[in-house]
DNA sequence: CCGGTTTCTGTTAGCGTTAACATCACGAGA
DNA sequence: TCTCGTGATGTTAACGCTAACAGAAACCGG
């Protein structure tokens, strides 16, 4: 046995000796600096290469000032649309060579979410995304420590930060107008629950629409995104018959759980009620039917979102705040029809 | 302007400076250790709110060599198993004062994976949590750097890790077993890709049960977990006619497929073909006819995993590899039926 | 009223890295 | 030959924290 058979992992120092040069050296060696000689950095790659090192990002870090990593806070990642924006934001991270720390909460309140920031900030990150898509998660934004880059996904845009959302009242309108224009006389809508703002800006869409074509306004369903709320949502629509023959759905889980509360109850989709969802999850183009819905691209979200914060860290100045926008997609399959004669 | 108004956040210095006692009491203060006058205590606590003082962990981790972060690589958490994996793992994770970092491979192969876990490595996680749903990833695993404490789910046992996992053969089992007690001939299976280890167990306890009961084991479809996929495997089926009477699918997503090409294909489901799923995904319930499925408690495996982890890091040792099985669950609805005469 | 404990608090020395500056060798130009 | 500039390398000092030890005050029994 060597003298030196202990489990310490290397560190700088030892490979500088062993390669003969100074620590700096190989500092250098690894930041890709300009002056050093090709022969000494093959050595030092050689050494560092025999001894297994990697460097310790956590020392670096702490005289850099920078972690190259990004703290994220986000609602129930079991969701498909969060999942799939977190998703977003670490790939586009990654790419970036930035590691990502996730924060997910269980409830989402102010408290909870400035714990969630306070413990990321503590951590070092040098930024931090927050999927923010309720009210009381939006305000929690306004009290970050002062100089922390941040952004808001779907969040409300205050100035506070910069925000990136999917455009939702664009979505409405677009789901809202496809079955005017089948020549249905006005839309129901099953809504997504109070607090959040995607809601709230799917109502909105839907509102104006039907206020711009002059058409009445039925009341509104709330469901809470939930498969069985939407069921529920579809046993009430239902019974009322004749009266509703498009429903404009602030969600597809909801959807499908009016898909099945209309197949319990012998209401034929798209022969009698025309539906439209939201979000387009792998599943929708195998409902029965194949659920017409607006396509939110998480991805681009996640993607955008990540290019902000970044300019911002990079910068290293307060960049003014902006408001990046998504479009929607509309996708046609078969749960709406023409309105019945 | 006093003369501290400069944007650098105050450090422990500054906090004695205030409170006028040294550094180290601060710190004291801060890791509540017992030698700390009570006064004392209260006037240090007032300095850190005046200040607003946030500890920095970074220079913390540097000289304990525990950053309190464990590491997570896992392959698209998109899906819903993994999404919800990894959120049982992180919310466990917080539970126990520890950090997430999180990496989402695009494709998983051990190169991959290896990579990940370097840069896990680098950034100083105490620990490292592989799930690992592939035979080429869970092979990455054999080359974990030396003394990283490491769990992997959804894996392999090969006795260089712990794993942790839901008991896909029995799983399997009794759904394979649920349809021979309805009197069906046998039961043909739409399995997940080759190279998943999940896919492969929920294949053998299928098998098992058909040899058991002297059945004849019918030819095999292979999916690729996609709603599509099944869609494929169902137009095949139907094309059989009255041949297949129960199919076992390996996930509720290809079950979705299945049930929609039944459907187009005027297949009634249960009265002509049985059909029994896996996962049980908060849609499942709401299918057309609700799904009959086995549920896996994948809160209990991100659990589970934590502890087994934590337990490795806390104690500093080599602990001997375990293998924690978490077991899954039967949920009757209404897609399984008695064969028909 | 003194030595020896028990609190409490302060001082010093790192952790492993990068930044800033110092040094050295070498060749070019005077 | 002597300087001077330039590229390559080494030396030193942080970064903000905790560990280890050192010292000062209070407390105890004999």
């Amino acid at each position: 046995m060597g003298p030196n058979v202990d489990r310490r992992p290397p560190v700088m120092a030892d490979v500088a000796r062993l390669a003969g040069v100074s620590h700096q050296t190989v500092s250098r060696v690894l930041n890709d600096h300009p002056n050093v000689r090709a022969e000494t950095r093959t050595r030092v790659l050689r050494a560092i290469d025999q001894l297994g090192y990697r460097r310790n990002l956590v020392a670096r870090a702490l005289v850099t000032k920078h972690s190259r990593t990004l703290g994220v806070v986000s609602f129930d990642t079991t969701l498909y649309g969060p999942a799939s924006t977190v998703y977003g934001i670490e790939q586009a991270a990654r790419d970036a060579g930035y590691f990502v720390s996730i924060v997910s909460l269980r409830t989402i309140d102010r408290a909870g979410v400035n714990d969630a920031i306070g413990y990321l900030a503590e951590q070092g990150v040098d930024g931090i995304v927050v999927v923010a898509p309720q009210r009381s998660a939006a305000r929690a934004l306004d009290d970050l420590p002062a100089g922390m880059p941040a952004v808001a996904v779907e969040g409300w845009h205050q100035g506070e930060v910069s925000v990136v959302s999917v455009d939702q009242v664009e979505g409405a309108r677009l789901a809202t107008s496809h079955l005017l224009e089948l020549g249905h006389e006005t839309v129901w809508h099953v809504s997504g629950p109070a607090d959040w703002l995607e809601a709230e800006g799917r109502i909105e869409g839907w509102r104006a629409v039907l206020t711009a074509a002059g058409r009445p306004i039925p009341g509104m369903l709330t469901g809470d995104w939930s498969p069985r709320s939407g069921y529920h949502a579809g046993k009430e629509l239902a019974a009322m018959a004749g009266d509703v023959t498009a429903v404009f759905v602030a969600n597809d889980q909801m959807a499908l759980g009016l898909l099945r509360a209309f197949t319990e109850e012998g209401v034929k989709v798209p022969e009698q009620i025309s539906i439209v969802g939201f979000d387009d999850i792998p599943e929708s183009e195998f409902f029965s039917p194949p659920l017409t819905t607006i396509r939110q691209d998480f991805g681009a979200v996640g993607r955008r979102s990540i290019d902000v914060l970044l300019r911002q860290i990079e910068s290293g100045e307060a960049l003014p705040h902006e408001r990046l926008v998504v479009p929607p997609q509309f996708v046609l399959r078969g749960s709406t029809a023409v309105a019945a004669r």
